[in-house]
RNA sequence: AUUAUUCUUGUA
């Protein structure tokens, strides 16, 4: 069963999830008794192929067949539930793990807690955050990055900007995916200068910016009126080996037009074609 | 310990 668990974990990284899911219903088949492992895999797997109904089909026979979920599986299903949409759903579900007596841990409160911001329900997400830390646990990166970024999704980057400060006093490590959201942000908002300032402090700490950050800041350069600086920039990026896309080329001629710089654009139309990025 | 959690860019 182990060496069925595993395939079908390996199956379901490789993203070949008609395969697993196959290969779940051979394991049936031949009358192996599928555990919480294979029915996490399983739960998982189904979900992420867009079919939250038969994961929770799955849940419930795992159930029926008297093999009693585990905060994996719980977890697992709070966060397929969430990313489908279904936060009160998902909400249901870690209320019932809950009831039936399965600590949630970090990872189902980070997991629940990122769901809440995606929905835009940060008031929720900060009476979680408070129920999480009463009972021990320590927020981590992860709890750090999903709550910086369900405040970026409210267009609450200064709040977002303040739990930055709060997580490196509680000496927490920044991530990549930290300086990503918090850069967003600061664009989102044509805060340009801001967001460059926290580009340059994610490069002293040795992170590389790839191909979507720079584009990120390309075009929030563009949008708050510097095209040429987002020009500059997009010629810098290839010594960090990020070569511009057809996203990039369009976000600069756009901003080029905005601003009447027709000639400028049209050359770089051509400068892209060349460079053998064609058009979308 | 074979399983779960965070960022994914351009447009009319």
């Amino acid at each position: 069963l182990i060496t069925w668990n595993t395939l079908l974990y390996a199956l379901g990284k490789a993203g070949e999830l008609q395969d697993a899911y196959e290969l779940f219903g051979e394991l049936k088949a031949k009358g192996l008794k599928p555990d919480g492992f294979t029915y996490n895999a399983v739960i998982n797997i189904v979900g992420s192929m867009g079919l939250v109904e038969e994961a929770c089909i799955l849940f419930s026979a795992m159930k029926e067949a008297g093999c009693k979920p585990d905060v994996y599986v719980y977890s697992t299903l709070v966060n397929r539930l969430s990313k489908a949409g279904y936060i009160d759903r998902a909400w249901t579900l870690f209320r019932e793990m809950k009831e039936q007596g399965c600590e949630p841990n970090l990872v189902t409160y980070n997991t629940v807690i990122s769901g809440l911001g995606k929905a835009g329900e940060m008031d929720e997400a900060r009476n979680l955050l408070q129920e999480m830390k009463a009972l021990g646990f320590d927020m981590d990166v992860i709890t750090y990055n999903s709550m910086m970024d369900g405040l970026r999704r409210a267009d609450q980057v200064d709040e977002a900007l303040t739990l930055f400060q709060e997580m490196k006093d509680a000496n927490v490590v920044a991530d990549r995916v930290t300086y990503h959201i918090l850069i967003t942000g600061l664009c989102q908002e044509s805060r340009v200068e801001e967001a460059w300032e926290l580009f340059q402090e994610m490069r002293e700490k040795k992170f590389v910016a790839d191909l979507i950050l720079y584009n990120i800041l390309i075009a929030g350069l563009c949008r708050a009126g510097q095209v040429s600086r987002g020009e500059t920039l997009m010629r810098q990026m290839r010594s960090d080996g990020c070569v511009p896309d057809v996203v990039t080329y369009n976000t600069v001629i756009g901003g080029l037009g905005d601003f009447g710089r027709y000639e400028d654009a049209r050359k770089l139309y051509i400068e892209m074609k060349e460079r053998g990025c064609s058009p979308d």
